[in-house]
RNA sequence: GGGCCCGUGGUCUAGUCUGGCUAUGACGCCGCCCUCACAUGGCGGAAAUCCCCGGUCCGAGUCCGGGCGGGCCCA
């Protein structure tokens, strides 16, 4: 053991083409399938999101999200936990939909429902290969082996089941209320289906006289075709023009209805006369008060977009016609004192460009408000990471003030498990435990329950994509396949995802999972930010501003990219992507490799007497270990990654490594001071390499086996701390004390190797030998 | 229109909850240096009115109030 050994590592720098090599030994190894309580480790489950095959590329932030949970996921093995790290797919929903309407320009109405179906499918699963090959790419340390779909009947079966429960429990109820509605599509469309576009149109300014008296009040519209769905007319409680008439009823012109006029604080003043007509439906203002005054809808329009009987003469005409029809006679009765061309920012459906409108429809509603009390109290035993945003959900649950709607008119869903009875109309739900579709099944049912008629029609509405995605804790603990399984790993540990699906992923989860098991589904939510632009802002497709995550990995390596989202995106809040951040950051593999082959270059002995030098290191080692561990017990990826960064470049190779590198290579004439120098140096590599393997798992990995084993690193459980102490102003006094060296030297024109006379301070005596050799001072 | 978050050298960032010595670190930049792990490196250096105004305090990047600016979400 007297001459050093050959270095173990000898490129001068980290090749990111060996990621490739350590993912097929990964693959090959098969590590990360979970077994439940086994060695006696207690169970780490992550309800983790499957990301939606939306298209390509995928987003770069979202990725580095995934890479941010996959370091959640190892560094909870390291802290020896048995992990339960699934991957899925979500497939269920409408951008599919959208895209396949238009990849094979069809539209989903006029398209038998299979064969659309079977054309979504084919699409999702081109995207999907795509995700997964790059989830791989990023070390995903998944169960890719047991991944799951939420399109499979194994999880349709599972979301029927849970709406079976809920509707058992009395929880579901069908109600007729506004939804956006595209006539020409024909069908509800969400809100993020529509896009805006300012268009002209007029706006007619009407003359609505008082009940009482001979007063006027004029009011202005970009719809008079709704009067006659007219149930108050609103003002701006500071308009001094109509403070007067505040209180007071109007007379609906044609229609003669008599209407309250009300205060507002919503009526923008600016616009028109600002007195504005409130009509089921114009548009969302309308919608919002009638459900603040619980005005009495007026259905003024129906599903092919034609006027109903309510519009007495105009009944049966298409808006557009109706709207010109009844300015025409508003004009030629002198009731219109104005009609003027605008521009107005009009909501159009995205698919169709057709303007939505907003038709009350038969929808399944699940209740909500009145649990929210009991929801507040359990979301408050969660813990989250970052404690703040906590914040975002309690907002949130304050700003509900309708239940949950459920339902939507798509295809490519989970279908709502209920047959009617053709004769009286009486839903009949099947049993639970399988998978229905009722718009193709037969009826699982021989006689109606309650008239005994014997023919049922299936409902063709499915539900809204988040009654699946809320309750991914029951499918990936098993809840109707296990039982045993599910007792043992229910609720998850931890939930991870975005800060922008809070209100949606975040809150249907455990609304849905309470109600069904009457607990929490995950113990800790961690909330990641957002990745943004190199300016700030959101990265989106039609700002022309996305970046392709691929050519980055095939740059930089996946490690460097991981590093660089452990590094500069700190828990919970947004970071941006800009490539020549994310090539600075691979500047420390190269030191981290290169601190490694010098390191790898002599034998690492079993045991030694320390120097103070050694005990020094180590003590600051002991403070980095714990501060790491913290870090990774409060899942937040940036303490470890920041802190070794700064420890192994800043102390550990500036400072520790130049003092003892004589000592190690053996000038000193003492194998005890050698042998203490080489095993301090293996004992700081070994615990970095450690501390740093869920952050970048490849290098860690390759360098762990080339100088410490055979097996993986992530085998291996996190350093414990060691236990030395220094006083920490020491450190700084090195530090300062080196510094004054060099740059004496400099300013002299000396040559580092070449003597000088210094003086060194008298705290520093403990580690003189080595000062001495290190700067070659002469007294 | 409502809510939330954020404003620290050219760029990114720590520190702000729990006020206290010359504000952390990185990227980039400039100069010198191939010193036997690393030139994908080392050393040194320049570079910040801690967004603005006011207040509390012996003392404010940190606390309070008001502005301005940016971002995200909802409507």
């Amino acid at each position: 053991m007297d001459t050093p050994a050959l270095p173990k590592l000898e490129a001068t720098s980290w090749n990111p083409v060996l990621e490739e090599e350590i993912r097929k030994i990964w693959e090959s190894e098969n590590d990360f399938v979970f077994q439940p309580n086994s060695n006696k480790k207690r169970n780490f489950v992550i309800d983790t999101p499957p990301p939606y095959p939306s298209g390509k590329p995928w987003h770069p932030g979202a990725l580095t999200q995934y890479s941010q949970i996959d370091m959640v996921a190892r560094s909870a093995r390291m802290r020896n936990f048995n992990v339960l790290y699934p991957v899925g797919i979500d497939r269920n929903g409408l951008p599919v939909e959208i895209a396949t309407e238009r990849k094979y320009r069809i539209q989903l109405r006029k398209t038998p429902r299979d064969e659309f179906i079977a054309l979504c499918k084919h699409a999702l699963d081109d995207i999907e290969a795509y995700m997964l090959e790059l989830l791989r790419r990023m070390g995903i340390s998944g169960d890719f082996e047991n991944r799951y779909r939420t399109d499979s009947e194994d999880y349709r079966k599972l979301t029927q089941w849970s709406f079976i429960e809920l509707w058992n429990k009395g929880l579901v109820y069908i109600a007729n209320r506004p939804n956006n509605y595209c006539t020409d599509c024909g069908t509800t469309i969400a809100d993020a289906e529509i896009e805006y576009e300012e268009l002209p149109t007029y706006l007619v300014t009407i003359r609505f006289k008082l009940k009482e008296g001979d007063e006027e009040l004029l009011v202005a519209t970009t719809r008079p075709e709704l009067l006659e769905a007219c149930q108050m007319v609103v003002v701006h409680p500071d308009d001094d023009r109509y403070k007067t008439i505040v209180g007071k009823d109007v007379v609906v012109p044609i229609f003669g209805r008599e209407v309250p006029v009300v205060a507002h604080k919503s009526v923008d003043m600016a616009f028109g006369t600002g007195a504005v007509m409130i009509c089921s439906y114009g548009d969302y203002h309308d919608v919002q008060l009638f459900r603040e005054f619980r005005l009495k809808e007026i259905v003024a329009i129906d599903i092919d977009g034609k006027m109903t009987q309510s519009a007495g003469k105009y009944a049966g005409m298409v808006i557009k016609d109706a709207r010109s029809q009844i300015i025409q006679d508003l004009q030629e009765q002198k009731i219109a004192v104005k009609v003027e061309q605008i521009q107005h920012r009009t909501p159009l459906c995205e698919r169709s460009h057709t303007a939505i409108e907003i038709i009350p429809m038969e929808e399944f509603y699940l209740k909500q408000l009145e649990f929210l009390p009991k929801l507040r109290k359990l979301a408050k035993e969660m813990v989250f990471h970052p404690e703040i945003h906590r914040q975002i959900l309690t907002n949130w649950m304050n700003s509900l003030t309708t239940d949950y709607p459920i339902s939507r008119r798509r295809y490519y869903a989970t279908e709502i498990p209920i047959w009617y009875c053709s004769k009286c109309s009486e839903p009949h739900l099947p049993k639970p435990g399988r998978y229905y579709r009722p718009w193709r099944d037969p009826a699982p049912f021989k006689k109606c329950k309650k008239c005994g008629n014997s023919k049922f029609v299936g409902e063709t509405k499915t539900f809204d994509t988040w009654m699946d995605s809320s309750i991914s804790a029951l499918y990936v603990t098993k809840r109707l396949r296990n039982m045993k399984f599910f007792r043992a790993t229910y609720p998850a540990t931890i939930r991870t995802q975005g800060k922008d699906i809070v209100r949606t992923w975040l809150y249907y989860s455990l609304l849905r999972c309470y109600l069904l098991t009457g607990k929490t589904p995950f113990k800790h939510a961690w909330i990641g930010g957002l990745g943004q632009d190199a300016q700030g802002r959101a990265m989106r497709k039609s700002l022309g501003n996305f970046v392709d995550p691929e050519p980055l990995l095939q740059k930089y390596g996946t490690d460097n990219f991981r590093f660089w989202g452990a590094s500069e995106a700190n828990l919970g809040y947004d970071f941006r992507l800009s490539e020549d951040r994310i090539a600075g950051a691979g500047k420390f593999l190269t030191k981290l490799w290169n601190t490694a082959r010098f390191i790898g270059s002599f034998p690492e002995p079993r045991s030694a007497t320390l120097t103070q030098t050694d005990k020094w290191i180590l003590a600051e080692l002991n403070k980095l270990t714990s501060e790491c561990i913290d870090g990774y017990e409060d899942f937040n990826m940036f303490v470890p990654s920041t802190k070794i960064r700064e420890f192994l470049w800043n102390i550990f190779a500036a400072h520790y490594i130049e003092m003892v590198k004589g000592r190690a290579y053996g000038d000193t004439n003492s194998e005890a001071d050698r042998d203490a120098a080489r095993y301090t140096l293996h004992r700081v590599m070994r615990s970095i390499l450690l501390l740093l393997a869920p952050i970048v798992p490849h290098v860690t990995d390759y360098v762990w086996r080339r100088l410490y084993g055979t097996t993986a690193i992530h085998l291996e459980l996190f350093p414990k701390a060691t236990g030395h102490k220094v006083a920490p102003s020491v450190t700084q006094t090195l530090i300062e004390f080196n510094m004054r060296v060099w740059k004496a030297k400099r300013d002299k024109g000396l040559a580092l190797k070449e003597p000088i006379q210094v003086d060194v301070p008298r705290k520093l005596n403990p580690y003189l030998p080595d000062l001495v050799r290190m700067h070659h001072i002469t007294s």
